[in-house]
DNA sequence: AAAAGCACAGTCCACTGTGTCATGTCGACA
DNA sequence: TGTCGACATGACACAGTGGACTGTGCTTTT
């Protein structure tokens, strides 16, 4: 009971330290400010794909962001509009966030689940699921190479363009090899 | 201000119900009864690949489950291990939910994200990240590959495996074609 | 045999992420 | 005039993540 081994240090870094979301929402704020709802628009339309953030996540990391002065809030507009723009500190910690390592990926497939008990469950039933979802990633693997084909802005959408097309290519492999995996006698 | 066009059904459906966390919890309890820390070992052996979960939340949900009569708690025993075991009740829960419609994936991939913002950040530096991530997903594929090498126990299980493996060889076929997508003049 | 270390087993908490309900504003247009 | 839809935000409950913390019992080291 004697000394307690820890001291308690609780190195809170001070500075940068973002979540990666609030690190997205300052690499927009460098185009000029922007109100939380169009953030939300800007961030579906440009990283939505391998990046989902919610209006609720949005409108509570600028909060956050303001508090910490990395953002500042400017006049409101109409309707209620807050929008916000970069400050210099805001801009340091963007870039000290970008140039860390990222982390790995995160992927929770609840088809996979499913398969995974797909002991348990009727088997036309567990083939339906799948085709269904086959036809989901048909589109999304369509609409990336409509993408592509009308031309990127620039080299790393287009690399990250290219990141959605593998996947979905591999996803529908997999599927098309999934029957002869699963009526294996 | 006349009527407001809402009834406030609040259908909350009353059984069932359950999220894909929970549900899979029922799933491995299926095979008998099992303490908080042994189902957070099952599940990340078996479905950890797809399906992340962690302590807290194993435990939280069998809390509720346990509210809920989904699951019992059983005598404890040492070290203060609990128990659960499964109630007819979570056996039905478990069934209905196995005969929906799973939702689509979800990915978070934190590179990606440095990537779309890839023009402020040291061209060096960028492709350092994706050689440590390309090693990453190389051992995993190799580790995919072991498995199945090995033998896996039912078709389900492969079938999830073969979804990894089409996953890892995607990215590492888009890895490949990075260097040429960003270095274009 | 005492001490040390490790796997077992669980709790608590802060933060991040998702989805729904609710509220109010402004312009178009019928 | 009214009502519809896009604009704009807030509140809240639930789900998910990760670290700090507390204890227990077995095994290995000294």
């Amino acid at each position: 009971m004697a000394h307690r081994p820890q001291w308690n240090v609780k190195r809170k870094n001070l500075m940068a330290d973002l979540n990666p979301t609030a690190a997205s929402l300052l690499g927009f704020l460098h185009a000029g400010e922007a109100s939380g709802y169009e953030l939300v628009h800007t961030a579906q339309q440009l990283i939505g794909d391998f990046w989902s953030l919610t209006r609720s996540q949005v409108y509570r990391e600028l909060a956050a962001l303001d508090r910490r002065g990395l953002v500042e809030a400017g006049p409101a507009g109409p309707r209620s509009r807050q929008p916000y723009r970069l400050t210099d500190e805001g801009r340091a910690a963007f870039g000290a966030w970008l140039a860390e390592p990222p982390g790995t990926e995160q992927i929770r497939y609840p088809l996979l689940l499913t398969l995974a008990f797909g002991s348990a469950l009727d088997r036309d039933r567990l083939m339906g699921f799948i085709a269904e979802h086959r036809t989901v990633h048909e589109k999304r693997l369509a609409g990336y190479r409509e993408q592509r084909a009308a031309g990127c802005p620039d080299r790393f959408t287009e690399a990250t363009l290219a990141f959605g097309i593998r996947y979905e290519e591999g996803v529908l492999a997999w599927m098309d090899e999934l029957p002869a995996i699963l009526e294996e006698r």
